[in-house]
DNA sequence: CTCCAGGGAGCCT
DNA sequence: AGGCTCCATGGA
């Protein structure tokens, strides 16, 4: 495999590997320990994924991420994890509160990724109702039943599945995988992708509501749902998906942004957090949800 | 045992 | 449009 090395210091704001992986922002990375994200990572712990065919490694070696991969990766890092992201900018730019404060410099040099669409779809169709940690097992159920495997200096990595996969298994098969009622929307969503009938061009659009409804179109996805697609894959860093723990962060710490409707009280925390209210979003979520 | 987890579909008014 | 009810599964 090719390797490269990417100077932390030359990243605005820098890059916490683990934090962005592991942050329920994207399921589609394994860990080389195999663990299921249940315990913490080595501090150079190894990550992969699979794009386009092509095996994608990386981890931190002292003031770098060093990466190993079967294409020249450093562009793509750049793409799916933001490198080009300005940080101390964005934290600048966003709204001046105690928890808004708290959440960005515990967790300073966290990321917003750039996920491959229908990936990042199947993972959030799968959230519902579920556990960070169970997501992660699920994605990768589903990478092991019916990815295609891709070897790579002897070790074999398995692709996030394809439309096409998922929409010939069956729903008992899915079930089996322990996805419980999401197992028809998976299928039906991917159905809809590999029919072509509803595809990831069809929800790129330059406003976020647009793309928004747009993303309903498929099953399983709703509000939450398709915020979480339009921030974590389609580039909306505005999008702020309206979670049980921001909901609860709404009512104890913005209970002025509280409304009768999604859209409406969507429309007024992306008001109070400002620019780039998706970053604000998921350092809030995840300061929350990890009890820091 | 009950309750909950990064909600949404289907059906009703 | 807005309000129910039901939906699988595993962990606490």
């Amino acid at each position: 495999m090719r390797t490269g090395s990417i100077p932390l210091d030359g990243l605005a704001g820098g890059l916490d590997l683990a934090t962005t992986i592991e942050s329920g922002q994207t399921y589609l990375w394994t860990r080389d320990d195999g663990e299921t994200y249940a315990t913490a990572p080595a501090p150079d712990a190894w990550y992969s994924t699979v794009v386009d065919g092509d095996v994608v490694r990386a981890r931190r070696r002292d003031d770098a991420i060093e990466w190993e991969s079967t294409t020249d990766a450093d562009s793509l890092l750049h793409e799916l994890l933001r490198l080009d992201d300005d940080l101390p900018a964005i934290r600048d730019a966003a709204a001046d509160d105690p928890l808004v404060a708290d959440a960005y410099e515990r967790h300073a040099g966290m990321r917003i990724v750039d996920d491959p669409f229908f990936g990042c779809l199947v993972s959030f169709i799968c959230s519902a109702q579920m556990r960070v940690e169970r997501i992660f097992e699920m994605q990768a159920s589903l990478r092991e039943a019916y990815g295609e495997s891709v070897t790579a200096d002897g070790r074999t990595y398995r692709a996030t599945p394809t439309p096409d996969a998922l929409a010939a298994a069956t729903e008992a098969d899915l079930r089996e995988l322990g996805l419980g009622y999401r197992a028809p929307y998976v299928k039906r969503s991917a159905e809809l992708v590999a029919s072509g009938d509803l595809t990831e061009s069809d929800v790129r659009r330059d406003d976020l509501e647009a793309a928004r409804d747009a993303l309903k179109g498929f099953v399983g996805v709703g509000d939450k749902v398709a915020d979480c697609v339009a921030l974590f894959s389609l580039g909306h860093l505005d999008a702020v998906p309206l979670d049980t723990w921001i909901q609860s962060a709404i009512e104890e710490h913005y209970p002025d942004c509280a409304r009768d409707s999604y859209a409406e009280t969507s429309r007024a925390i992306r008001e109070r957090f400002g620019p780039n209210a998706g970053y604000t979003q998921t350092y809030v979520f995840h300061h929350l949800r990890t009890g820091a």
